[in-house]
DNA sequence: AAATATAATGTTATATTATAACAAAATTAA
DNA sequence: TTAATTTTGTTATAATATAACATTATATTT
């Protein structure tokens, strides 16, 4: 459970005047009460113990409305989609993969490494947001 | 073109028992005569060009086959592949992708940066392989 | 060289992930 | 209370990827 993230993620739709709908409100319940991240397929399934017979763009709507204001994050190499667990919001993100268990630790730096903004100053290049994804066998499982 | 790592693909070939199939040469001569990352059915729809009605799994194992051996990276967040642009070869991969024409250049640090390197320590996660994807503006179009 | 084993491909089918398009309903603003 | 806007419901389909098995090509063993 994340009662602190939901409470926030109400806060933010009233302050916002964005509508705090039936499917947004599952769809966030569902991902903070998962240990893991989900697929959209996974969250969809899900959603029918809660809904009649939901379809894929319900769970990919809600799921795309939380994303955009940084409240689900989508781990790409997974397809898949958590709750961010950081207590400030972001776009991007960070995270290790463990490849035993599927857990996901998500990281919180908040800023690009030097390294790395050495090179998007030597290409002139316009960072608008940065996703790292480290796969590797977690504590647990090793 | 790249013919630097055509012949590097075929010494690789050679030296490690592996066949240089028609199917694997074209999609490697494919992906090293773009520009940009392709996905895996613009892929087969070139290798259409040069072979009689290919199948998805065609191209999807050529692509598995130089990506197993880091010929091949896959940009997870496009859905797409390119060939690696280094002249080692390595695991995971770097890129900066633009958000306009959708060009991706690849970096190529060798190592994670510290700051993550402590995370995994704190964390007793065992990394093996790192994947940073980059979004924003290159110079070109800003 | 023939027999056997291994690697890779061809082919069919289907699974998985995601979105387009448009009608209907709910909410908000005028 | 009408109009505008947002969101959902629904149908259909696009885009990405893999399973399964037969066949062919190559390598290894005898």
């Amino acid at each position: 459970m994340n009662n602190l993230l939901e409470k926030k993620a109400v806060d933010f739709c009233i302050k916002n005047k964005h509508r705090l709908t039936v499917p947004r409100l599952n769809v966030l319940k569902i991902l903070t009460s998962s240990s893991k991240p989900m697929t959209a397929y996974q969250i969809l399934k899900k959603l029918g113990e809660l809904m009649d017979n939901p379809k894929p763009p319900t769970a990919y709507r809600a799921i795309e409305f939380w994303k955009k204001y940084n409240f689900v994050h989508r781990i790409e190499s997974l397809n898949a989609y958590s709750v961010c667990s950081s207590n400030h919001l972001h776009s991007g993100g960070q995270f290790m993969i463990c490849n035993d268990c599927g857990k996901v630790i998500e990281t919180h730096l908040c800023s690009l490494p030097s390294a790395f903004k050495k090179i998007l100053k030597e290409q002139m290049f316009t960072l608008s947001n940065w996703n790292l994804e480290i796969s590797g066998v977690c504590k647990k499982c090793s």
